[in-house]
DNA sequence: GGACCCCATATTGCATACATTCTGCGGGTT
DNA sequence: AACCCGCAGAATGTATGCAATATGGGGTCC
């Protein structure tokens, strides 16, 4: 919106992904408005703009937290981005112009190396060149504003950086090496192939957070025993 | 968010649903503030609100707009509702109730009965029952936010009474017997059936809403020759 | 005659003040 | 001792006033 409301959007990203407010924290305005150094609306809008987004909650008359994901919200987030980002790399691979190929091959090359090291990354580089992946393949797919703001709407900073720190390292070589089928796949121009492998990137990232998930057939509990 | 913001969102929704405003429309601050009794701040509010949710776009300094769905966002948001949508049959399938099955034959039944007339429907009343199958789905899926929020971003209420305006008699006896169907497939618990039909619906609906689409492979423009 | 500039007006963006609601604590009662 | 009532403090919700920006028209210059 505004440049004042947006840098205070910005700037209550940063607050809450570097940590500042943890997951169940409360936001207050004034105390916001004051560490911003701005006045209370701006900061209202800003926090019913990410609201919105999905990073934080309001209830009426009791203000703003820090969304607590639980593991089945998690789950259900990545089960939603499986079936939305396989969409957009179908047609990411139908529309694709070489240029962007020439760029997702770059990303998805640097990912490679930032993660063929070994444990003990660059995390924050690699959760950029995640991200701009991400994003650069819905892009490619003609991003209309409805798919764009779904994928934004999924893609929370605050869940990816929670995802990366707990991948192991073969969950993490082998998201890179997603990447790079991805961009082969797209290179072959064979959408249900980049559509697959996509779907897969994100469930296996599903599976590295939240481990083998339960079905309806599956004994009771059988951990317990 | 609070009782008086609310109502406004309401108020603004009715005014557009209504046809008050139209796609690309102006809705100022102080008339809106006028029209519904209010103070210009939580019409502010209201505006914003209903932007993050898709149905308005604010420009900074310049104010709301109706937003004007052009043919390529509709079928994009069809698309991705076939992809959301049928994760929500497939769910919920694995998890519905004996009672909520009952619900939703209900509403496929008076569906069925209320556009089994022939042409000439009371499409309000399709538009409802609609609206509630669909959410109904969502709702038996287990519904996270994360679900709840993004079906909620695709599914415009003036989107959904533009395509049932649409509708010949052939596509919404056709949608009606979707309905049917999808309870039968979840009655089965038969998870990928269920899937399957609602992807159907969803794009057998956009095929009524935009016709046959253009794909990579087809003649350049047949239609002019 | 056309294009450009400038200003008046209206609208949005931001700040502040008032009203309302929630929260936590203390005292009293059962 | 436990519970309930009521009040004080603080935070959110709403209204209004001021500043900044876009829009439209009239005038002037080329």
């Amino acid at each position: 919106m505004s440049t004042e409301t947006e840098s205070v959007v910005d700037g209550v990203r940063r607050l809450v992904l570097s940590g500042q407010y943890a997951s169940g924290d409360r936001l207050g305005e004034v105390e916001l408005a004051a560490a911003l150094g701005v006045s209370r609306t701006p900061v209202r809008e800003a926090l019913r703009l990410l609201a919105a987004e999905g990073l934080l909650e309001i209830t009426p008359n009791k203000g703003a937290r820090v969304v607590a994901w639980s593991p089945a919200e998690l789950e259900e987030i990545f089960a939603l981005r499986a079936q939305v980002e396989g969409l957009a790399a179908r047609r990411a691979t139908e529309r694709v112009t070489p240029e962007q190929l020439d760029e997702l091959e770059r990303l998805a090359v640097e990912h490679s190396e930032a993660t063929g090291a070994g444990p003990g990354y660059d995390l924050e580089r690699v959760y950029e060149l995640n991200a701009l992946f991400h994003g650069r393949i819905v892009q490619a797919a003609g991003g209309g504003t409805s798919l764009t703001s779904v994928v934004n709407s999924l893609v929370h900073s605050v869940v990816l950086h929670r995802t990366l720190h707990t991948f192991d390292d073969v969950a993490m070589k082998r998201s890179s090496r997603h990447h790079v089928e991805i961009v082969a796949a797209m290179r072959s121009r064979d959408p249900e192939w980049a559509e697959c492998v996509m779907r897969g990137h994100l469930l296996s990232a599903r599976a590295a957070l939240l481990g083998p998930r339960p079905h309806p057939g599956s004994p009771p509990t059988p951990t317990t025993l």
